[in-house]
DNA sequence: ATGGCAAGCTAAGCTTGA
């Protein structure tokens, strides 16, 4: 199973710019989009079937023009859920879980918190995420969280830690949380298979820092332990322009 | 230390992003 996840940054700027001559090409299984920034009757969701993702499930915020996330699929999942069943969650459109046969994955963006007055909401939101994983990994074993959690993990995992570190997104905080969270049963599956790499995710549109490669990696697809032996390739798809992210792959056996 | 860019709101400037 090839799974891709890609914050598109607004789902109708990503069509403009050939976002489905893309996907075709890349030809992934499933697909975790976030950041739509629409609801489905402001664009064309029949596009996606057209290139085989007959099964396309769109979770928008209640906020117009803002987050939300979808999945996308040429496999019939045998069930769908939208949000956590938080509200304060789930009014933002930032999960969304398809169970297939054998595996689970959900398409997670994380709130930001570089707005100094959201950093509280994102912490909280951490803490509650975790929560909500602790309980549905015991339901569900084998799970893929896919997504952007708009943090970085290592140093290695962003171009000026020493610059940034009191900067949301690789504050010490954040980094523990992310670290607790791959002990306490995840694998982040690029890490896992490119033990040196240094790649990034996403970068600002600002000061050309993608030319420039001033990056962060914040989107991951995280693997579940159980699913570790089944893991075959994790690589980071940079050659993709449609947004200030690029897509991150999973390649499951 | 600051600002810089882009998407999408709504209708020229604001909000949000990391």
């Amino acid at each position: 199973m090839k799974i891709i996840s890609y914050n598109i940054n607004g789902i109708r700027a990503a069509l403009r710019k050939g976002l489905i001559e893309w996907l075709r090409a890349a030809d992934p299984d499933v697909v975790c989009l976030q950041e739509i920034k629409a609801t489905p009757d402001q664009f064309d969701p029949s596009v996606f079937e057209a290139i085989g993702y007959k099964y396309n499930y769109w979770y928008p915020a209640e906020k117009k023009g803002y987050s939300g996330v979808a999945i996308l699929s040429k496999i019939e999942p045998r069930d769908v859920e939208y949000g956590t069943g938080i509200d304060y969650m789930d009014i933002e459109g930032r999960t969304l879980r398809a169970d297939f046969d054998d595996v689970s994955v959900i398409s997670l963006y994380l709130p930001s918190g570089t707005n100094p007055l959201r950093l509280e909401h994102k912490l909280k939101f951490m803490a509650d995420f975790q929560m909500y994983v602790d309980q549905l990994k015991i339901e569900l074993p084998n799970l893929v969280i896919c997504g952007d959690y708009n943090i970085c993990h290592e140093e290695i995992d962003i171009h000026d830690p020493v610059r940034l570190k009191n900067t949301s997104g690789y504050l010490p905080v954040e980094r523990e949380w992310i670290g607790k969270f791959i002990n306490n049963g995840f694998i982040d599956s690029f890490r896992h298979m490119n033990e040196d790499e240094i790649q990034y995710s996403w970068w600002s549109y600002r000061a050309g820092a993608r030319q420039r490669n001033k990056g962060w990696r914040i989107d991951y697809n995280m693997v579940a332990e159980p699913l570790k032996d089944r893991i075959k390739r994790a690589v980071i798809l940079s050659d993709a322009v449609h947004s200030d992210h690029c897509p991150v792959l999973l390649e499951l056996n």
